[in-house]
DNA sequence: ACCTGAACACCGTTCAAGT
DNA sequence: ACCTGAACACCGTTCAAGT
């Protein structure tokens, strides 16, 4: 911070023309890497041309020598918050591993950057880096014994009960702090007063979510599911 | 459009101050109403202050005396969405009353106004309007014998699919055509030319989707296992 | 109680001109 | 090949002044 501002008063004035040979200030992972900052620290709406280009010390028009526009570098963000979901390596148990990947994508997409959550969640990305979880997923089921179109399906269940679930957390942990008391109370008196008999019933269950607990059940209850109808054995070719 | 024409020709200039009487152009219902409309035709990114002003034929800084915000105004359309719901009569069966729900939830977020169904599974709404649906579902499952907090759990985990669900049927919606048939081969190529040897072999299952057969088939999965759990009959309080 | 003029501090993006 | 000045057509929102 005083660093910053040292630097901001020694700022020689900003050169015109290509920059001094071997020194490529700017680039595509740079740009990227400055709004996924910018995101953890203030949020995605904070995120425009301008500030990333303000945090680089650079002219909001240069990023467009490496980005296409504000919504390709917000995939791009979305990307590389998915190629940090670090996969677990199989252990032979096809039900074990499949939670497993799942607990890792949990970890990128909300521990580690919270903020860029909603993001990830809500971009349609399927470019390179981003597909290392999907094909693990995929060939944990081949190796199982269903086939591809079977475990597309498995894939596509697992992928929205996970979406729907993290895009909860996601915003729950803006407005209040994780666990908040006096809220809760608040809510629960309101949807009390809803008029609604069966919400005004389950009024101080719906007030409090434990977010842990409820992803955990819920993969569990999908994945238990899914065990219970026996994946054909070899044959990849069937009636329909 | 010839129409709006010769409005605008003939149009008075605008008058200052209190409009005459009972003529109240204004009101938060009406704003929603445009906002939605707006939606309906060119997508949420078409929504500002200005257009939603501009299709009522006023000035935009009229909107702040009846919405807070532009955020508070996509909120409203969203909780007017859900509003649009039409809860169908329960008959008794549990199973068959969830599924109705639900695809009554699928009917009036995806069918009636799709390009607002982002805005709908996006934000958290919880004001009156929109708790109908969730006071059925509930109703639903207390009938049945849960008791609320195992309920809640239902609703959460069924809701959470729901959200993922439809969150990718709606932008599945705006690149392509429902069915696509040359993008779906191009898709399939990509998919190949990944180096993911899982993805490759799924290729052509991954490149497309049938959104209803997943939703009916992936909700069916959920209930089904939901189903198996036997409910507690009439004591509510348990060991933990 | 409701409207608007003037105004502020922002946006994303283009394009030609520079080096 | 990459940067920037000038410029365009937008934003959301406030507030005092009108009726």
């Amino acid at each position: 911070m005083t660093g910053e501002d040292r630097e901001a008063r020694t700022a020689t004035p900003p050169r015109r023309g290509r920059p001094p040979a071997g020194r490529s200030t700017l680039s595509r992972t740079a740009i990227v890497d400055a709004a996924l900052a910018l995101i953890d620290d203030d949020g995605v709406e904070a995120v425009s041309m301008r500030t990333v280009a303000r945090r680089l010390r650079v002219d909001p028009k240069s990023l467009y020598n490496h980005v296409a526009d504000k919504d390709a570098l917000l995939d791009g963000v979305a990307e590389r918050v998915i190629s940090l979901v670090r996969v677990p390596k199989p252990t032979g148990d096809a039900r074990a591993d499949l939670r497993a990947v799942c607990l890792a994508y949990r970890e990128a997409a909300l521990a580690a950057h919270p903020r860029a959550a909603t993001l990830v969640l809500t971009r349609r990305v399927e470019s390179a880096g981003s597909l290392a979880p999907l094909d693990a997923v995929l060939s944990i089921l081949a190796r199982a014994g269903h086939p591809p179109a079977a475990a597309v399906h498995v894939v596509r269940t697992v992928l929205a009960f996970m979406t729907g679930t993290l895009l909860r957390e996601a915003d729950a942990a803006a407005p209040f702090g994780t666990d908040d008391f006096g809220t809760a109370a608040a809510r629960t008196a309101a949807l009390r007063e809803s008029g609604f008999p069966a919400v005004g019933e389950a009024a101080p269950h719906l007030a409090r979510c434990d977010h842990e607990h409820e992803f955990l059940t819920g993969l569990d209850l999908i994945l238990d599911a899914f065990g219970s109808r026996a994946p054909r054995a070899t044959d990849g070719s069937e009636q329909s």
